[in-house]
This record gives structure tokens, C-alpha cells and sequence, in this order.
DNA sequence: TATAATTAGTTTGCATACAAACTAATTTAG
DNA sequence: CTAAATTAGTTTGTATGCAAACTAATTATA
């Protein structure tokens, strides 16, 4: 139970390189996310709403793990820039029905040369990012798994 | 070149992973390190300075691939918590030195136990920990490579 | 069936992040 | 030696992100 300096040291740090990952590849996306005016976390909600069509907030929150506070505001983005409609669920009206535009849905087409650039820019192998892939959901699961 | 709709689905995405892993950590971090007063991104900060003892903004934002912009205002927290100290330079006013205080060094000792949590948290055996470590660090590296 | 508990979203407050524009200091070139 | 270019930080603006507090709707229960 070594509870010393190193254990400290920036280098010895598994999850700075994750957090700094994150950063810098997001910030790659940026620009070319900019020609689709969207944000990072706007294209994945997008991703989303791509393959879904429609939903609701709790699942999209579930599957993106974001908080309703951080969806709230970001969904009346979209909505202004035509991608979704919202609307009070019938059924239930605490839910928040969701759904893509056709607007939106011809952006996916737009959307088609991002991940093949992203790829390169990352520039691993298909072992790797195998490798990487398998290794980030694991401790996903993992840390959610001990959710309190 | 198969830049198909399957290139655009979440699941198909490695970059989603690794922005979720980083979000998802930070979230677990955040309570530990509420104990002693840190953010996160303020903890890095400090491991940072607890091994470098003093520095300036232009290094640590390079060793922290952090803004000016985001350390600025950081670092100003840092300093009304009295675990840092900032003076410009007497060499080159353009610099901004930055040294840690005694409060910030007595710091370390309290933040010792962090790491075990986290390690357990995350729950990655040594080797797979350092494949991961490993893939991390290229991808930083060949991201950073291709920096216009 | 009235009330308590739960669930879904919204709002507020705080802390990043970074691009872009700006200021100040230093270095480089003509 | 002075004007131009470069470098280091600050400020401003926009977009997350989440905890905590709050509101509204639904479900469970006494």
C-alpha cells in the first residue's frame, strides 16, 4: 500500500493523459464540427438522433451520460439551429419527446468525411484502437458500476 | 474509403469513449478532492507544483496542455486559497512566476490517499493500466504531431 | 383516495475550456 | 536605433458540465 510522492507525480497519472486525450481531440473536432455548426457535444447528441430519430431526454441523458442541466440548454441550441423539435410528452407529460428534423437529418450527410478525418488525425492502427476502445468502456463500466 | 452512415454511429466512435471515461473520472475525483479544497483541474495544478516547487504560466501551461485563458482565472483561486503565489518576473516582465506556498506543499501529505481511491475506482489490472497509459500518450503524441 | 415518495426537467451557481481580440514587454530586422 | 514581429498574459464571449435546489407530474401506499 504504497501511499508515496510518486504516486503524485503527473507522469504516474493514468487518468491526466485520458482527461488531456479528451481535451485534444475535441479541440481537433472543433473546426471541422464548425462547418456543421456544431459543438462537440452537439454532434454526438446529433449521432445520436441519427441513428434514434426521436426519444426523450432521459434516455438521450442515459445514453450520453449527461445531466439534464447540461442537455437543457443544449437542446434549445439545436432546436433554434432547426436540427430537433421538442415537445411535452402526451403520455407523460414530465417527459421531453425529442425528435430530428429533416433539416437534421440531412446533416448527417454533411457529417459523412468527419470520422475518417478523425481517424487520421489519431492515427492508430486497428489493433490499437481496438485495444484503446475495449480498454475505455471497461472502465466505464467499471467506475459506473460503483455508482453509489 | 467507406465514409458510410456506420462511421457515424456512437457505438462505431472511439473519441466517444475517452471523452465519457475523462467526464466520468473527473465526476469521481471531484468529491475526493473536495476534501481539500480542489478541483480537479486546480489538483493537476498542484501535483504539477508540488514537484516543480516553482515555475511560470507559460510552462505549466505546456506541461498541462492548459490555456492562458483557463489558467488565468485558476490560478487567481489557487492564490485566495493561499496554496500558490504569483509575482511577475523581475528577468523578463512578461513572465508570470508562480511558486507554491508552505500550505500548498502541506497539501501533498493530505492528497496522498487519492490515487489508491481512484486506482480502485477505475479497477484496470497493472497491465492493462499501462496499455492504456501507453495508447493515451501516442495518441497525445500524434495529435500534438500534426498541430498546424 | 389523499398523501408521500418518486421521477423528469428546469434553473441557478460555480468552474472549466478555448478562440479571438487586446495589452504589455522583449526581441528582431532593417 | 527604431519600427516590426514575436511572445506572455489578460479579457471577453460562448459552450459545456455538474451539483443542488426547485417545480411539475405520476406512482405508490397507508
Amino acid at each position: 500500500m504504497q501511499a508515496d510522492r510518486k504516486s503524485l507525480r503527473l507522469k504516474n497519472q493514468l487518468c491526466f493523459p485520458i482527461y488531456l486525450c479528451s481535451k485534444e481531440i475535441i479541440r481537433r473536432y472543433t473546426p471541422l464540427l464548425k462547418e456543421l455548426d456544431l459543438t462537440y457535444t452537439q454532434y454526438i447528441v446529433m449521432m445520436y438522433f441519427w441513428e434514434i430519430k426521436q426519444s426523450n431526454m432521459r434516455d438521450l441523458g442515459r445514453a450520453l451520460l449527461l445531466d439534464p442541466s447540461t442537455l437543457t440548454p443544449l437542446l434549445v441550441k439545436l432546436e433554434a439551429k432547426g436540427y430537433i423539435t421538442k415537445i411535452k410528452s402526451k403520455l407523460d407529460a414530465r417527459n421531453l419527446d425529442i425528435a430530428i428534423t429533416d433539416k437534421g437529418a440531412k446533416l448527417e450527410k454533411k457529417a459523412l468525411s468527419v470520422p475518417e478525418v478523425m481517424r487520421k488525425c489519431i492515427n492508430l492502427s486497428e489493433e490499437e484502437a481496438k485495444v484503446l476502445y475495449d480498454l475505455t468502456y471497461k472502465v466505464l463500466n467499471n467506475i459506473e458500476r460503483k455508482e453509489a
